[in-house]
DNA sequence: TGTAAAAGAGCC
DNA sequence: GCTCTTTTACAA
């Protein structure tokens, strides 16, 4: 029997990252098991945190002397052995705290709740004990919250030992119960009871009624009252005379709302080929992967519904991964619709309870089916027999906070430990993933046709002429055109407003003032909403400034472009038709998202005026035209993928318009008519953009040519962070090939965020041997000067350079 | 010379 | 991240 647990404890830093050695008491002996969670003495002060028992062991090699462990949190471990692997895989790969990728792969709930409470112990002067106790024998410390006088008087009264303190672990991770009753007599006996019943005792007679009908049954406490109008009280009552038993029974958060099922639909040849060549892999138990290229309306859904099927018919199961803004209701109902209650979905629109609830279906093998965003990668599913990633190009796939993780990196390294496929869909691939298929890393398996669709026409407008015309205006005279000839037909419309890069801010036309966020270095967003100016970043909100705060001039006026003021321009300009507005304040509130949809979709609105979040998987058969207001705001931005990310957003919200019956027609409108990325978005040809974009990237040395890995250091003080930079640089230079590329150190475009100021270094290299040991080694040097307020990130792949 | 604030070191 | 220990700052 182990004596001895390794755990890996809750303190996110560098030099607590291995595990420590606990003894096990013997009451704990045959209870402990790896992949559990455990609370623990840590530190000096002996405080208790929450670990994760990550090996078992009869002996201990440390010196100093061990502390035991205190309880165990779990009944059965949390992390299985694949998903303990592979949180020190991503742990290594991503330059992040091994317990920080645990917490990412675990519902949140499972996070630790650290608490701390003041209890007297010896003669505390009364004043002090009227003024923070009360009548309290405990109370909850909290040095943040407290007067800071109270602290330090609480700190002394410690230090002479008139009161104590206490650690406590609060595990957050409840299972929903539900109650419940069951008879407990026989009619004859429940008639009998009826005789001792007071006459007047009238709902005490209805309980022995009803007891009666439901002999054998057990029936939840709510239907019976919702059922009978039989209060709680009564049936409490009902319980003490032994009528009946009340249980705890544990359930579900989600009550899955039944869908009718459907059947597979026929495939075409191209979709055959690819259900085919798929399932090879999975019968062979093969770590092979596809990249699934089809054009929007080509039946990708189809191909990964019906190899899914394959994968659970030999009693595997399967992951499927969509980015957050495609995870619609829509999305979901056709998983459930062909795998019913064998699927769980996992996205942030759950409650986190229902979060766990989902998850502890999956863990225990209740689920077979796993739909969600980015962190479903780590759904605990056993004997996976298929991945799907699908819009694989998109860039929510990549987290941008510790763990830095990109999910489609994890779901390859999940294929290939359970020997199983992976299949990466796309109408637009990211040229990372295109080229790995040109070198044969993955099998490129091809969907051209659409299937109910014709490709629809598009056409650019250019802004130039309109504004050459002196009309300062989102809507080009085309745009006007076109929309009222589908007001006309009673058809419908969706306008995309690009936000990338974009926002609505008050400037004064006297000097130029920008109002600025006080923690931040950006200038604060408006929002006519809720009348406010808001700063993106640290969620800072003032009200909307009357005059200028500078000179005290009155001509504060917007500029920018922001959805309310199109909003508010159409209505002007087309004041008949009816406009919904979908957008991050539109969409904020749980359900809001769905309702809006399901307006347009009832013809309650002629136009879909929105952001990003229209282009993505939505399907309206009435809608015959697609605007874009602005193609171009993206372009400028520093970043190398800006032309990427410009193309791949006009394919997919030219992909909304038109059906077999009825043909569609893009409009784009942008101030660079001639560019490659604008071009050849409204040709739709994703092959030519390859080329030239692969041509591009390779003069620049950027992906997929080279590598970049980021380096990024802030601090409250400006010229801290500078200057840990600059000797990270130095450290970089001096140990990394003379290939390798170093540009920086730079401040960050948005130099000052949450009051820190950010200084960043990129690396771009090809073949790097000594990158690894070099990263690790400067987050390891950096350790004391953290201390003093100072962060280093790493990020072996960023996504966001600005 | 005393107290308070800042810096440092270790955590099994 | 937190706590205890040591060092440093600053006033009397």
């Amino acid at each position: 029997m182990a004596q001895i647990a390794l755990i890996i404890v809750d303190v996110p830093t560098m030099q607590t990252n291995d595990p420590y050695s606990y003894v096990i008491p013997t009451d704990l002996q045959n209870q402990i098991e790896v992949g559990m969670r455990v609370v623990v003495p840590f530190g000096r002060g002996s405080r208790l945190v929450l670990g994760m028992v990550v090996g078992l062991q009869e002996e201990t090699d440390y010196d100093g002397k061990l502390k035991a462990v205190l309880s165990v949190m779990d009944l059965a471990p949390v992390l299985n052995p694949e998903l303990l692997k592979l949180s020190d895989w991503l742990a290594e790969t991503t330059y992040a705290f091994k317990i920080s990728c645990m917490e990412t792969m675990l519902p949140s709930v499972m996070r630790a709740k650290y608490e701390k409470t003041v209890r007297m112990t010896g003669d505390v002067p009364q004043d002090v004990q009227d003024r923070l106790f009360g009548d309290q024998e405990e109370i909850i410390y909290d040095p943040e919250k407290m007067p800071a006088q109270d602290v330090s008087e609480l700190l002394r009264l410690r230090a002479a030992g008139q009161i104590e303190m206490d650690y406590h672990v609060k595990n957050q991770a409840k299972a929903k119960t539900q109650l419940t009753i069951t008879p407990l007599m026989t009619p004859t006996e429940l008639a009998n009871e009826r005789q001792n019943v007071k006459p007047n005792a009238k709902r005490q007679i209805d309980l022995l009624n009803y007891l009666g009908t439901i002999q054998g049954q057990t029936v939840s406490q709510h239907q019976v009252i919702t059922e009978t109008g039989i209060s709680a009280a009564v049936i409490s009552m009902g319980a003490q005379r032994g009528w009946l038993k009340k249980v705890a029974l544990e359930t579900y958060r989600d009550p899955t709302h039944e869908v009718t099922r459907t059947e597979p639909l026929a495939l075409n040849d191209e979709q055959q080929v690819a259900v085919n060549r798929i399932d090879e892999a999975i019968q062979g138990r093969q770590a092979h992967n596809f990249l699934l290229e089809g054009v929007t309306g080509s039946g990708k859904t189809e191909v990964y519904l019906q190899t899914m099927a394959q994968a659970l018919a030999i009693g595997r199961t399967a992951l499927m991964l969509v980015p957050e803004i495609s995870l619609t209701p829509q999305m979901v109902n056709r998983v459930k619709s062909r795998f019913g209650s064998k699927v769980a979905v996992l996205h942030s629109g759950l409650s986190t309870g229902e979060k766990y609830d989902e998850w502890r279906r999956i863990e225990r093998h209740e689920a077979q089916v796993v739909v969600g965003a980015r962190s479903a990668v780590f759904a605990p599913l056993d004997n996976l027999g298929i991945i799907i990633m699908d819009e694989e190009h998109e860039t929510s796939y990549k987290q941008d906070e510790m763990p830095r993780y990109h999910a489609r990196e994890v779901a390859l390294w999940r294929g290939e430990y359970h020997q199983c496929p992976v299949v990466l869909g796309s109408a637009t691939p990211s040229l990372e993933t295109r080229a790995r298929s040109q070198k044969g890393l993955y099998e490129r398996l091809m969907l051209p046709h659409r299937i109910h669709q014709q490709l629809p026409t598009v056409q650019i407008v250019d802004m130039r002429d309109q504004l050459a015309n002196g009309q300062e205006t989102n809507f080009s005279d085309a745009l006007k055109t076109a929309i009222n000839e589908r007001l006309d037909r009673h058809e419908q419309v969706v306008l995309m407003l690009n936000r990338r890069g974009f926002s609505s801010f008050v400037m004064c036309r006297d000097c130029g003032f920008v109002l600025k966020c006080p923690n931040c270095d950006i200038s604060l967003t408006l929002h006519m909403d809720t009348h406010t100016m808001k700063c993106h970043y640290c969620g800072h909100e003032e009200g909307i400034p009357k005059i200028c705060p500078n000179c005290g001039g009155h001509k504060i006026r917007y500029y920018g472009t922001g959805t309310e003021k199109v909003e508010q321009e159409l209505r002007e300009k087309l004041p008949e038709a009816r406009v919904l507005r979908m957008d991050a304040d539109t969409t904020r509130k749980k359900g809001a998202f769905e309702r809006i949809l399901t307006q347009f979709g009832n013809h309650e609105a002629d136009i879909l005026l929105g952001t990003q979040m229209i282009a993505k998987g939505l399907d309206f058969p009435d809608v015959t035209l697609v605007g874009v207001l602005n193609a171009d705001t993206a372009l400028g931005l520093p970043d190398f993928r800006a032309s990427e990310r410009t193309f791949e957003l006009l394919t997919q919200v030219a992909g909304r318009a038109g059906r077999a019956e009825k043909p569609g027609e893009v409009l784009i409108q942008t101030f660079n008519p001639d560019n490659y990325a604008i071009q050849l978005a409204a040709q739709q040809d994703y092959e030519r953009f390859y080329g030239v974009e692969m041509r591009i990237r390779h003069q620049g040395d950027y992906p997929p040519y080279f590598y970049t890995a980021q380096i990024t250091a802030s601090h409250e003080d400006e010229a801290v962070a500078a200057k840990a930079m600059y000797e990270i640089t130095g450290e970089l230079q001096r140990r990394l090939s003379p290939e390798t590329i170093i540009l920086g150190p730079t401040p960050k475009a948005i130099a000052r965020v949450k009051r820190r100021y950010f200084y960043q270094v990129v690396v771009k290299y090809k073949h790097e041997a000594a990158l690894k040991a070099t990263l690790t080694d400067i987050l390891q040097s950096t350790q004391s000067p953290e201390r003093r307020g100072l962060k280093i990130a790493i990020d072996p792949d960023p996504y966001n350079f600005i």
